[in-house]
DNA sequence: GTGAAAGCGCTAACAG
DNA sequence: CTGTTAGCGCTTTCAC
């Protein structure tokens, strides 16, 4: 019971065997390293190609045949590989989520994508370029180049700062930092959820309600800022521009943004942030300053991360549903890769006021 | 200014105009589909290996090609395939992460692998098969099958139900629901996160404390039953098993396991379910049925998913530190890649209990 | 210093 | 019904 059938399960190229040899030997010999389709043929004693079409259900290959291969197969325990196959064919059946970083709102969507293609046949890969510093420039356009039209079918690219990229296959959107741009996509009301926000400040009665503004460049910032400003002219209010700070989307930066406005000499009653991370930083702030919240000042913020319920208080915020967008995002990008035609190729999601510990009425002077 | 480029730019194989042909033409002719480095070399009138070398850095091209070719590869926006380079190279620089489906922990896993990754010059790849019915049984060796050896360099395996699987190459499990096997492994300590769970409840005054427990084969389940066993007995409260009623640790199931048991005659006070989704669906029968939680019933989780937080009410539970287990198997696994022996190849790590709205003491009788 | 050619694992013509 | 052949896009000897 020694017969050493390595010989032949590792031989070079193109065995002639013939099926039928003799009868099977030892189980998966399996030396080392992946098995191949080569270590297939030579085992099953057929040709590379016959091994593929068994396995492609491909017609013109006898019943026995299929059946000695597909043995050989499942005790070997051959799966085809992703790469090879992918570089042959155009159709590959794998959806791709890429994205900067792995964090709370990209894995979100990422959930989202995964729901939506649930019963679909379509695998998924989710990639990073890993985040390196090196890398976030233009991470956008690298990745697709390094997937698309090879690895992936088609692509949901998570909240990309440049969008004039110009993709070989479907691509969508979620969340475009510079808006709806030749690419469809998938984004929040960003401008509705900021009233939406700003009204809920407003109707527990503050009337000094500061801003800490986002990244000036992009338009979710913008939008964000517009509708502030927007909440408060329809109540009445002015604008008082030295309530407004930047904070740049950012934990560090949107520190200081609160510092400043905190010690401004008559300091606003609430503050809006324009993102969570900025809200979850003037809740730090505050803490540092000895100033309660919600008692003495009112913090809201915008996305409603996981994180921001975790707060202490819990943030008070303007929810965006993430995993929808994901959702949606797929369901366009399905049709896309169907040849279909996008009835609406910029869809916008409705946002909400989630409330919670951090804001309160103002304290009455 | 019509000089036609797209002659040379989509001629076949190995054109020879040599470099210096005469002056640039056309911006980025880009006809269509992705750009290749076939293209670039014609392009750039040099050959395909030239090309490759002045990717890869290679010694033996003078630094005007260089120059020549880096130019052209700007312009054409040219990035290498990740799969053909894959095919061809044994090294890839990526690192897999391998789910069932992308689900609150294998996500909060990723964070944790995205952590640990950052710097380390590796991209990061998360594959999940898709979720389909038929894909579920045996994904693990599946999925390994088809990335390891081509595109990743190693993987993390989450919550895989098969362990022994042959693998080309390093892996690494986190939470193996079969526990340690020939595989390293990260888990979370289930036995002591199981107990402390149930102390909580005993502390808070619970005398009938039911359990919905997890899939019965799998050994992350049945340490936690255990725990929960041994923190009775050591309380000197007997184990009732008419309280005890398997949610296989899936939303459906645990919903039914939360019906049956508050419908008993004498319901439990207080549910210790094995993880945070069968919690979810309890506090959702419990509102169903108009059970004030956590006033008439107190519920403890286990796992501590983000959405645990944003229950309402938001949920106690036993909080297993899941991104660390990514970060730390990753770590792990790099050094396996690095051809380093693991000096622990099993490491556990502890739980603590995360006291949130669900529980309460029992409402005196 | 540069290019031709082989081949990674696989599929799709096309012959036999 | 089965095998041979030609690549997919890339890297790597090895000649020139």
């Amino acid at each position: 019971m020694s017969i050493d059938s390595s010989r032949d399960a590792v031989a070079g190229r193109g065995v002639g065997v013939g099926p039928g040899a003799g009868t099977p030997v030892l189980p998966a010999p399996s030396l080392r390293g992946r098995v191949t389709m080569q270590q297939v043929a030579a085992e099953a004693g057929v040709s590379i190609s016959t091994v593929s079409k068994v396995i492609n259900g491909r017609y013109g290959v006898s019943s026995e045949t299929v059946d000695h291969v597909s043995r050989v197969i499942d005790r070997l325990g051959y799966e085809a590989s992703l790469v090879a196959r992918s570089l042959r064919n155009h159709r590959t059946n794998v959806i791709g989520v890429l994205v900067m970083d792995f964090e709370p709102f990209s894995t979100e969507v990422l959930k989202g994508v995964a729901d939506a293609i649930h019963g679909s046949g379509y695998e998924l890969i989710a990639y990073s370029a890993g985040g390196h510093v090196e890398a976030r420039e233009g991470w956008e356009r690298r990745s697709l180049s390094r997937l698309m039209g090879s690895l992936v079918d088609g692509a949901v690219l998570v909240t990309p700062t440049v969008t004039d990229v110009q993709a070989d296959g479907p691509v969508v959107a979620v969340d475009p930092h510079t808006g709806p741009s030749r690419l469809p996509s998938v984004a929040a009301d960003n401008l509705e959820g900021a009233r939406l926000g700003v009204a809920h400040l407003l109707g527990l009665g503050h009337t000094r309600i500061g801003m800490i503004t986002g990244r000036a460049d992009l338009l979710s910032a913008q939008q964000r800022e517009q509708g502030y400003r927007e909440a408060l002219a329809a109540a009445g209010l002015p604008v008082d521009e030295t309530l407004m700070s930047s904070g740049g989307f950012e934990p560090e930066l949107a520190r200081s943004a609160a510092r400043e406005l905190l010690a401004r000499p008559e300091p606003p009653t609430a503050v809006f942030a324009a993102n969570d991370l900025s809200a979850l930083a003037t809740l730090e702030v505050a803490a540092e300053l000895g100033l309660d919240v919600p008692g003495r000042l009112s913090v809201m913020g915008f996305d409603n991360i996981p994180e921001s319920a975790l707060a202490d208080p819990s943030l008070t915020t303007v929810q965006q549903p993430i995993r929808r967008m994901g959702e949606e995002a797929t369901t366009m990008l399905l049709s896309l890769i169907a040849g279909e035609e996008l009835t609406e190729p910029h869809r916008t999601l409705a946002t909400s006021a989630v409330v919670r510990g951090s804001t309160a009425p103002p304290r009455p002077a």
